[in-house]
DNA sequence: CCTCGTTGTGTGTACGTATTCATGGAACGG
DNA sequence: CCGTTCCATGAATACGTACACACAACGAGG
């Protein structure tokens, strides 16, 4: 390996001289500059990580966490946080999965591994992430949120998103709507629920507690749902999920036990990632903008990075109704009408 | 932040001690050991990571490229990955994007960021790849490989793979058969296609040039290429797509333009990533074993990280071919059988 | 009782960088 | 021509850890 002091004797100078060179200070004259990167050329330098590390305390790297990466939402999300990290010159260390890896992810902020976390899936009732907020350690929540919890948040307006299907389904006539819910923790899960049954409550339409039944973020989890639903004497003529997801796992769970969306049934998502677009699903779903979360995300943590004195941010990003085919080709789906 | 040091003082031991107790050194009494560890749980001390990196030339890291992470392929890999990194107690930094990342990469592993890399989407001609092998890096080329690098590749039987498409179609009497190819440099690309061709000339199927189209490794433009292939006068009765992800592409340019899957047109993917068994797309492809591969490569890297002078391994999984109803239905084809 | 090996611990150092402080010379004003 | 200012550069140091080395205490074997 070619240290900074290999590079000063090739050069004929001091290692002082070439660090200044690196960090491009003003205070090196031009010719000796250029002696210097020429020496560092020739040798192959490069700085070594850790060293500076350690000097400047910053590892010019920072964390993200999520919860499955194969939920192709995070795929979309990491995309843009990783754009944005590019542009920042700063690198990424992804923690996948549930489990351990909240905590592993504290303990890397703890010992300087990285700079900074964007949590893309905390959940209430995270010890470590209270440590790491009383320590004043930079740290982001993306997607969903935390009440209690006193960092920069950035999320979608999941609770205006919600009143916005109620507001459509009802508006086209549907009165039998089922509700295929996510986990109960999620900030999303919840605040998508509150605005979907507000709004329904003041639209005077009833949400049998029948017709509303919880899955998993996944789309087996969806579609096993959706065939109990759709199995009922008295099925719903439109379903709402908790996500695109799990609506692709409920556009598949009509499909398998030949029933047809729209005509049958209604499905509804929320996040409009990519694949809601596609023919096979052609999903009308709540859009939020993603990237556009993702890079203030970044941009936030970025600067709560070099002064952790700023006080929490909260960004609430609008949301936006997306009609597409799993909804719109029927005005009112026939059986809604004759009950 | 708590240092060593400041642990030892609490303990009234020496920081060396510390450090012993740390690295579990069998050179410490019972005694210290415990009134050490009940100093460092105290003082919530966390070993600072630059340090440690900059005394021990290991980062603890690993660097992991794709191309693109929001093909579906890419996270199930990746989940693998980080599974058996995670069990390795490593850390995980991602790169996404054909462009700079490779290279940036290269930078990290030059720095001491990462102690070793897995490419998953290498191609001919990559310079700064040459350069790092000639410096002995850890290297390990998952699902891409290359006939020139001298480094541990893990890869699929593609070859293999492609033949077993060409022989199920040939088998089922298809005699206009359409290949969507994906680009041209991937190994995986241009070995899929030497199996598949090889195999259809040796059973004396003709694969028209007209019906071999190229399509980027994504959904819209795989779309794109599959109208194009339908709105020809003679259109093809099976179509088999470089990869699953330009399979679903291909299955939505037929719902788009009314034609059916399979009764119109069979499709064929390759991978066999979990959405290819969704009722929407149920689609027939070659599994490669993904987990499994991924493991082998985090494997073989590890064991080149700790030993460089190790020989290039090479290790290639067998290919399935699996039947779902994307082709499965009509035994074969109606028009396949008119013409 | 004197070696000698073993065990537990402390002292000192090196890893490679960024930065502070010191220094010598050039530029400049009087 | 001298004193002062400014600039380019070098010497020295600290960051926190792991480890080589030294050493004291101790028991065993002669």
């Amino acid at each position: 390996m070619v240290t900074s002091r290999q590079v000063a004797q090739l050069a004929g100078v001091s290692q002082a001289t070439v660090s200044r060179v690196l960090q491009g200070s003003l205070r090196v004259s031009g010719d000796t500059r250029q002696r210097v990167e020429a020496a560092m050329a020739q040798a192959g330098y490069r700085p070594h990580a850790a060293a500076r590390a350690m000097r400047t305390r910053r590892s010019g790297t920072v964390g993200v966490v999520v919860a499955d990466i194969t939920n192709p939402f995070y795929p979309q999300l990491l995309e843009a946080v990783s754009h944005a990290l590019d542009a920042a010159g700063q690198r990424m260390i992804l923690w996948n999965a549930g489990g351990p890896s909240e905590t592993s992810a504290l303990e890397a902020i703890g010992e300087g591994s990285v700079d900074g976390l964007v949590f893309t899936t905390i959940t209430e009732g995270s010890d470590p992430l209270e440590e790491a907020l009383q320590q004043d350690q930079p740290v982001v929540l993306l997607h969903r949120g935390l009440e209690s919890a006193r960092c920069d948040q950035v999320t979608n307006d999941n609770v205006a998103g919600g009143r916005l299907v109620a507001e459509y389904l009802a508006g086209h006539g549907h009165e039998r709507i089922a509700y295929l819910q996510g986990p109960e923790l999620p900030s999303t899960s919840r605040h998508r629920e509150r605005g979907f049954r507000e709004r329904l409550a003041e639209l005077g339409v009833a949400l049998a507690p029948e017709l509303t039944v919880r899955a998993h973020f996944s789309h087996d989890s969806a579609r096993r749902a959706m065939r109990g639903l759709l199995d009922r004497q008295d099925p719903p003529t439109a379903v709402f999920c908790a996500n695109d997801l799990t609506a692709f796992g409920a556009v598949d769970g009509a499909l398998s036990l030949g029933s047809h969306v729209p005509e049958d049934v209604w499905v509804l998502g929320y996040d409009d990632i990519e694949m809601a677009s596609w023919d096979s699903f052609d999903l009308t779903t709540v859009r939020q903008p993603i990237a556009e979360m993702a890079r203030t995300a970044v941009e936030l943590l970025l600067e709560r990075i070099d002064d952790r004195s700023l006080s929490p941010r909260r960004r609430k990003f609008p949301s936006e109704l997306v009609v597409r085919g799993s909804t719109a080709r029927a005005p009112v789906p026939v059986r809604a009408v004759d009950r």
